[in-house]
DNA sequence: CATAAACTATTACATCTGTAATCGATAAGT
DNA sequence: ACTTATCGATTACAGATGTAATAGTTTATG
């Protein structure tokens, strides 16, 4: 699977939230957010089509898109590279730098315990 | 400043390594972990000066280069707009992904539970 | 000194990306 | 049945990126 680029994404998106949709229908949805034009928002559409990403079925004259890669697929994918590429590897580091920078919440340190407490369960008898 | 592309990325890590350095010695830190032409490396240090992450200085013919743009910085802003683009800003998703993954390590675990602990201390009187 | 070696600067070029416009086919309205 | 509106497909085009090669300049070296 080719990279999917950052505009290519903003369409991903809208296919994760909902699915299968037209195209006409995915321009309505970036259109507050965005400011791109409905040939712009096609375009995208395509390059994932041929990024093998997106697949369609005809609807009529319109198609109908859904998306192949998967949200989570994908997440972990570019965290993981993400991850590699800027902090060799290691994911604390990466929390270590929003709490430096306050950008921790209350929810998620609870979220971060939760998984923690989660994790040591699953490992208690290393 | 402009975007640092992934090329770039790695010249600018030998140069967080180690700095200043001439162009040579990046050649010669990039030799074994790529495959990149020696003027390949030479192209990427000059878009780097270009884009300002980079300066340098000369000494005698050859020129001594040195990051402008620092690690920590690169990676507090890399990081918010990742988090941002894939987990909507949230970053618990993110670990969570790599915990069920099997991605974390015993390190990992310790090093986030001290960031909490300390993330507490410093937020106990809320 | 002249020429070669070694640097940086400039240029090259294909592919990817952002952002559309135009073309061609088809469906819908009159 | 024609014409028009509407789809997707194809084409456009500038800037970024990967990956160098060539040109120009300065320093060694014979």
């Amino acid at each position: 699977m080719k990279d999917i680029s950052q505009a290519e994404l903003e369409v991903l998106k809208v296919l994760w939230q909902q699915a299968p949709v037209t195209a006409n229908q995915v321009v309505d949805a970036l259109a507050d957010a965005s400011q791109w034009h409905e040939k712009t928002v096609k375009t995208l559409l395509n390059r994932l089509v041929t990024k093998g990403a997106v697949s369609f079925e005809k609807d009529g004259r319109a198609y109908l898109y859904s998306p192949v890669l998967q949200q989570a697929d994908y997440q972990m994918k570019e965290s993981q590279s993400f991850i590699q590429r800027v902090f060799s590897g290691r994911i604390a580091p990466l929390v270590a730098g929003f709490a430096q920078q306050d950008k921790l919440a209350e929810q998620d340190i609870a979220e971060l315990k939760q998984l923690i407490a989660h994790w040591e369960q699953e490992n208690k008898n290393d």
